[in-house]
RNA sequence: GCGCCGGUAGCCUAAUGGAUAAGGCUCCUGACUUCGGAUCAGGCGAUUGGGGGUUCGAGUCCCUUCCGGCGCGCCA
């Protein structure tokens, strides 16, 4: 916050001499950082351009300006250099009592955002894919809060897609061969291979992430349907069969009535019952989710709400915002053509998709039935507080809990147990609430949705455009980030692993990097790629343990570790650079790595562990402030704490162009000025009473910036010991 | 065909239009009888795919071209 504050009384102060000695006005003054620490702490550049402007030298323009501005007084003095640079020294030990003071934190703006992240697919278990997308989304969700921001977290549920159907159809018609095969277990009856699977579904809790949950178990359904489709007609049709009973819905049906139903169709080899089939869908679905945030919950990730699908489609979302649509003239139904029969929304007035061979975008097909941008556009408008019923009121959800949770410190996995903290879900009983929680109407919406997705997020976006909500569209940001795809080495180590072949050609391994693929079972998933890391980090911990002997808490160390080197992976790569994933970098523990980071802060932190053991002495505390000696903080010392007091510009910056390679970057500094110092400034042996204060003072601020950036913003936990 | 994203050292990545392009990996040389070597110091290695342009100043903006990826469904 310090250095955000004197940049802004800083510019301010320029414009003002700007305008006093020049008649001249410019309202962006940026001060940055300069390449180098000889160069000052801030700099300002902006007299180059102004010496055409002035027809004056810029050295003379900058000496006048240098003279002239009424400096704040943490500014020490002010230089000209090269060809005109503005060069600020701040008052070093000014910052640093202010810095040591605490900051004051910062207050909201009382408007609501809403970050939707996640979503992935019910119908089989995670990937390091879906991992880029829960990490970065969880990022920006603690950057927004450490910024002051109300943040809810959504996580949609597409619990009537496709997808689930099609795991559906794999219990209910896959071969039984295959089926067994799936299921790992020996070859059976249909009916005990249904039986076999409702008793994987778990109960109504969040399970305990493993590599042998239910969404393990659709994983490998999923794919040998999805390869059966092509080759088998019949089979094939059972998709829109099983579809159309979702669809229907099972009518509050309970799950073991449905079961018995499907055991006894079965046996009879009558069909099987609709609303069975419908049932046992929502329970895949539902068993998925669990499975998901329970995979989350390991990296600290936790929401809010789960708005479903399914309830969008019950509660008439999308006939309102039709209807919404209709009146604003957003959408006609098309009598000829190629799209006759269908309503379509016309972006040819949208600048984006004018140049479009079809501007035009379906939103009801001419069987009746929505697309899912148009569910989307209701949804979007949902979350917007734009969705509104002829009353003027709210179209809104039911709500009720799914699960309580409890987190003990920020970068602690979540724990889905009796906790202080609701999941809510929605329902389709709108009589339904939880007392003190509403959802949606946010001021402003962001979406983490791969980048794939930015043209129908760009239909959305336009749809909430057309109905007239121009600032409303403006506030609906598609967070973009590029896919997570696999190098050839990794498939042949998830080969190796697995013990099976994804038959890839000669030419696709040649590629730098092959694409995952849910369809066709290749990727890694997460609960195992974590279990990986977990291993391997506790490999390295009982490395290093030598004669001491494993420690008790090894797992936990391990989690921390494997936590911190995947989150930092993740955060540290720009988001729209696809992040080919490699075994080998994933694991590595040294370097520009989480781990690095993590031993940096409990490297600072042992210092005082072994002070209060030998000198009574802990961290600094800010009675001690007075008593630090009045001298300049040498420029080593000085850059460390420098770079502290620009946590609260770097965070504004992250956000705001949702880059959180900029929070790495800032991190990666800090503990490699602090690695530097470290043999330099020892602070136990230290004699010297004022200097031993002073090289407290430094690492005790370096220590409780680390547990910041680190454990809230990063959500990378700091270990006692590594 | 149209659109979006990427191309930076042997490899992986960073750099709000500013000063000497910054880290990591690899390789080489060093540093613990002082707070943990998952560390540090030093070295080798790049005219930022090619070509034009705008600018006092371009890896960054514009044009063009080459290479790679992804979109442009009545799929989800």
């Amino acid at each position: 916050m310090p250095l955000t504050t004197i940049r802004e009384r800083s510019a301010a102060a320029l414009a003002a001499a700007l305008q006093a000695e020049f008649d001249h006005t410019v309202d962006d003054i940026f001060l940055e950082i300069p390449p180098n620490r000889e160069m000052g702490d801030l700099a300002w550049p902006g007299a180059l351009p102004l010496a055409r402007v002035f027809k004056k030298a810029p050295r003379a323009i900058a000496e006048t300006l240098a003279e002239k501005t009424l400096w704040p007084e943490e500014i020490d003095r002010v230089e000209i250099a090269g060809p005109g640079f503005l060069n600020l020294y701040l008052n070093r030990s000014a910052i640093f009592r202010q810095l040591l003071e605490g900051s004051k934190r910062e207050h909201g703006t009382g408007s609501k955002t809403i970050v939707e992240h996640t979503n992935i697919n019910p119908n089989k278990a995670s990937h390091i894919g879906h991992l880029r997308n829960s990490v970065l989304g969880d990022t920006l969700v603690r950057c927004q809060r450490h910024l002051g921001h109300e943040v809810e977290v959504q996580n949609y549920i597409d619990d009537t897609g496709v997808q689930v159907a099609d795991v559906v159809v794999g219990i209910l018609y896959l071969p039984e061969p295959d089926l067994a095969a799936a299921l790992g277990i020996e070859i059976a009856r249909r009916d005990d291979l249904i039986e076999h699977v409702v008793g994987a579904l778990g109960g109504d809790q969040v399970p305990h992430a493993s590599t042998t949950d239910f969404d393990d178990l659709s994983w490998e359904i999923y794919p040998r349907v999805t390869n059966l489709y092509p080759e088998d007609e019949d089979f094939a049709g059972r998709r829109a069969e099983v579809l159309h009973a979702v669809e229907a819905g099972c009518d509050g049906m309970d799950l073991d009535e449905a079961v018995f139903s499907l055991k006894g169709s079965v046996i009879s080899g009558e069909a099987f019952s609709e609303r069975a089939i419908a049932r046992l869908a929502g329970a895949v679905a539902e068993s998925n989710v669990r499975c998901h945030l329970a995979t989350m919950a390991r990296l600290g990730v936790a929401y809010d709400v789960l708005p479903h699908e399914s309830d969008i489609l019950h509660l008439g979302f999308w006939t309102r915002a039709f209807e919404l649509l209709k009146e604003a003239g957003a959408i006609r139904l098309e009598s000829d053509g190629k799209n006759s029969g269908c309503w379509v929304m016309s972006l040819a007035d949208s600048p984006e998709f004018a140049d479009m061979e079809d501007p035009d975008k379906i939103l009801v097909r001419s069987n009746g039935t929505v697309t899912y941008t148009g569910k989307d556009i209701a949804y979007q408008l949902w979350k917007l507080g734009l969705l509104t019923d002829p009353d003027g009121t709210l179209h809104d959800f039911g709500y009720q809990s799914f699960a309580t949770w409890e987190q003990s410190a920020p970068a602690e996995p979540v724990r889905y147990v009796e906790g202080r903290h609701t999941l809510a879900r929605t329902t389709s009983s709108r009589a339904q609430a939880i007392s003190g929680l509403v959802f949606g109407n946010g001021r402003t919406v962001f979406n983490v949705i791969d980048v794939r997705q930015s043209y129908p997020q760009k239909v959305v976006k336009e749809a909430v455009r057309i109905l007239g909500y121009s600032a409303e569209a403006d506030r609906s940001i598609h967070f973009a980030y590029e896919m997570v795809a696999l190098t050839p080495a990794a498939i042949r180590e998830i080969e190796k692993r697995s013990g099976k072949s994804f038959g890839l050609t000669d030419e696709q391994m040649a590629k730098a990097y092959v694409e995952m693929s849910g369809r066709k079972g290749i990727g890694v998933k997460a609960d195992e790629f974590l279990d990986i890391l977990e291993a391997t980090a506790a490999d390295a911990v009982a490395a290093r343990a030598g004669e001491s002997g494993l420690p008790d808490d090894l797992p936990r160390r391990a989690r921390s570790i494997a936590v911190g080197a995947l989150r930092y992976l993740m955060a540290k790569q720009s988001r729209n650079r696809v992040l080919a994933f490699d075994f080998d970098e994933a694991l590595a523990f040294e370097g520009d790595t989480g781990p690095y980071l993590q031993y940096s802060a409990v490297r600072a932190n042992k210092i005082f562990d072994k002070l209060r053991a030998r000198r009574g002495e802990g961290p600094f505390e800010r009675t001690e402030i007075p008593e630090l000696a009045d001298t300049e903080l040498p420029d080593d010392l000085w850059a460390l704490v420098l770079e502290c007091a620009r946590r609260h510009d770097v965070v504004r910056q992250a956000v705001d162009n949702l880059e959180f390679s900029l929070l790495a970057g800032h991190v990666h500094n800090l503990a490699q000025l602090f690695h530097k110092l470290y043999h330099g400034h020892p602070v136990v042996p230290e004699e010297d009473e004022n200097l031993r204060r002073l090289r407290r003072a430094v690492f005790t601020l370096f220590a409780d910036e680390m547990k910041i950036v680190l454990e809230e913003l990063l959500g990378i936990p700091v270990p006692e010991e590594m």
